[in-house]
DNA sequence: GTCAAATAATTTGATATCGAAATATTAAAG
DNA sequence: CTTTAATATTTCGATATCAAATTATTTGAC
């Protein structure tokens, strides 16, 4: 089951509530509905590996670095938007399965490094390729400039400012 | 923080592994990063009525059906793509509060009739409108012809063969 | 009619997240 | 210098989710 038609959904506001404009429903919806469908897919094929979202969002982040580029546990937060204290839950497991490496940052001893172990590197790098195609997978029904047209379209959602 | 741009994590991409094609990924995270600013921005205005987005869902949910019609947990658990047992703690919470109520369905006795009480259908009469003005103004940035052109595009992202 | 299989909801146990408090360290003000 | 404020991470307590097991009821095969 995929849940209730975005249509049949608008129809029955349509009827209830005649007052409400539901066209903004029906874009957030889709942007909803669209993330949801692409999670499910992705986790999938995740799975193959042994690996959740939770994961592969801190193995690429890391991998997409580079070699010997190691981030703070608080800029990954910030760039993966997390909570600190989520950081700290994911790296603690990563840890635990030997992916990643904490080390002391020399000039600020409040701070942890974070990088990828050698087998962390390896396995960040064996994924992705995974991962793109099953993205592309996902988009098999959008042309080349529909994908254009798209991703524009959504970096105006919610845009500041 | 609202994250890394996307632009700059493509462009670690293309510096780090030149062999992967980043076009999917930038769709998948623009998709993925709209939402999350959507659910963000629409949070916020929830609190005002010291709702959270589990909450507006079930209440919606009913809402739209109508007054008088009624929905089975498991119906309702599939309609919001959720697992049973989370729709029967979702539904615990807003029992408790008095904004929903179960009834034994007569005609099966295994099953439960989920409506809404005065009040829940009240309070979803309210929040409904400020809802919709919230998710307007999340979408300000887009003409009515590109709303209609985003959905258009998001129905295809993992359409079913 | 009776028993087995299927179905509906819930309970249980495990995990992931958040916000707030706690700990350790650095920076800044005097 | 020393004290205060700010910062980085972790720990703690609470909550939401899922999958699997449980309980109650219905359906179907005979």
């Amino acid at each position: 089951m995929q849940g209730a038609e975005l249509d049949s959904i608008l129809r029955q506001w349509a009827r209830e509530r005649p007052d409400l404009d539901t066209a903004c429903m029906a874009v957030c919806g889709a942007i909803w509905r669209a993330g949801r469908r692409l999670s499910d897919g992705l986790k999938v094929n995740l799975e193959r590996y042994g690996l959740d979202f939770a994961a592969l969002d801190v193995l690429l982040t890391l991998r997409r670095q580079g070699p010997d580029r190691a981030l703070s546990p608080s800029e990954m937060a910030a760039e993966m938007m997390l909570s600190n204290s989520a950081m700290t839950a994911r790296l603690d497991r990563l840890e635990k399965q030997g992916l990643i490496e904490r080390r002391r940052d020399d000039r600020d001893r409040r701070s942890q490094r974070i990088s990828l172990t050698h087998a962390g590197f390896g396995l960040a790098d064996e994924v992705v390729v995974g991962h793109v195609a099953a993205e592309d997978a996902m988009l098999a029904r959008l042309t080349r400039v529909e994908r254009g047209q798209l991703s524009e379209l959504l970096a105006k959602v919610a845009a500041v400012e």
